[in-house]
DNA sequence: ATCTCATATTTAACAATGTTAAATATATTT
DNA sequence: AAATATATTTAACATTGTTAAATATGAGAT
């Protein structure tokens, strides 16, 4: 009566159901991972899902659970030495955009997700405070700190994983419908400043773009612990 | 057929209709701006839309594009003085936070939307570049520190809207579910100085938090831009 | 005045989604 | 062997976005 050990056949593992859905993830694109194509790939009907997990959102918050889990970040929870907290918090966050970036829409996965985005990321933040208040700060300006450079690996990696959407080709065929467009103008100079400087841009690899604004907000933070 | 309002006379405009859709927004939420509702609320059948816009995403695309232009940006096409691009910056910033917080799950709308996020983000990200290279960056650091400085801003907002959803109560019970939690360890010193920073933070106006985190970046830049 | 015709909307219906209730098969315990 | 907790299936529902077909309205031409 009280043994939590009991089964049918071949059990659906939770472990294995979430497997399967960052799979279908990386197949199909998060509008694709529906609860009967994820039953469908693990041959078993859509409403024994249910039995494992009490909504959809709780597959897709043990989804971002994982994603997140996967930055390994319990290597990170000392950093050697504190003289090197900048190579340190840049490795950090290198990280956790690799872990975002490593399924198809995780950004948007771990965006809509409740709990795990909140418990894991406050749990990064609270290693980056802590190191930045061993850097200098006290714990207030470390915190908001911690939240700033979070916030801007967060910004990055959703503009990035929006870019590599299946449309945004589209770009001509948008405008005609609406013509509330009316305070947006656009001067022909934009234009051609645009298209000169958006094709140098976008030729640099995204991981170096990443690290200029990286690099950017530490060099801010080196020179905002030296006036107290 | 007993119905009393069936004419033809009073259309549909398309403008009162995106209207329609944010006031829809604001008082239930994005999941629940849904097409029949809208047309509920427009006293008119669902597929009437069809005629006036190609889909919904056509839909959500004309609102990300209302909220991006409720920005006012035209006002920063030019920064008056150039020694005062730093508060021309964070004021540009500020409006555009302003512009994405206005309506709630903003961030989210403007995210999920294709041609608008990319067309008035890129105005946008031009104007920045241009004053910055005038501020003395070359051209592609100027374009990497307008898209680092956005990403931010992005990243802020829609972690700041994220907490607003109505869960966010429900932290106690989301962890016996699934397992595959181990790699994360809550030491209890971290709990302890969770709670202490979290706490103080959090008191904060997110205004105040999200400009500190701003004027970290532009820090940076006046950092960055004295060492060609 | 009526006929035509493009415009604008309704009615009806479809497939797909998340979800629940009831039935059912299986393994463990009694 | 009977009973029971566990795990899954079948059937069904309400909602969603969307399309097809019918239908009402007003403007212009004859």
């Amino acid at each position: 009566m009280m043994k939590t050990k009991k089964a049918k056949t071949p059990h659906l593992q939770p472990e294995a159901v979430i497997q399967a859905a960052l799979e279908l993830l990386d197949a199909e694109g998060l509008e694709n991972v529906t609860l009967r194509r994820l039953a469908a790939k693990l041959n078993v009907q859509a409403p024994a899902l249910y039995w494992h997990f009490k909504d959809k959102t709780d597959i897709t918050d043990d989804m971002a659970q994982v994603i997140l889990t996967n930055a390994k970040l319990d290597n990170f929870t000392s950093p050697t030495d504190i003289n090197n907290w900048t190579t340190w918090l840049a490795d950090l966050m290198h990280c956790l955009r690799n872990a975002l970036i490593a399924h198809r829409d995780g950004g948007r996965v771990v965006a809509g997700a409740t709990y795990g985005r909140a418990y894991t990321l406050e749990k990064i933040m609270v290693g980056v405070t802590r190191v930045l208040e061993k850097a200098g700060f006290d714990k207030v300006h470390a915190a908001l700190s911690a939240a700033a450079t979070i916030d801007y690996v967060w910004g990055f990696v959703i503009e990035e994983q929006a870019g590599t959407e299946p449309e945004t080709q589209e770009f001509i065929s948008a405008l005609p419908n609406s013509q509330k467009t009316q305070s947006i103008r656009t001067d022909s100079e934009d234009d051609a400043f645009l298209s000169d400087i958006l094709k140098e841009y976008r030729k640099l690899p995204p991981t170096e773009i990443f690290d200029w604004g990286l690099q950017l907000i530490i060099t801010g933070l080196k020179s905002a612990i030296k006036k107290p």
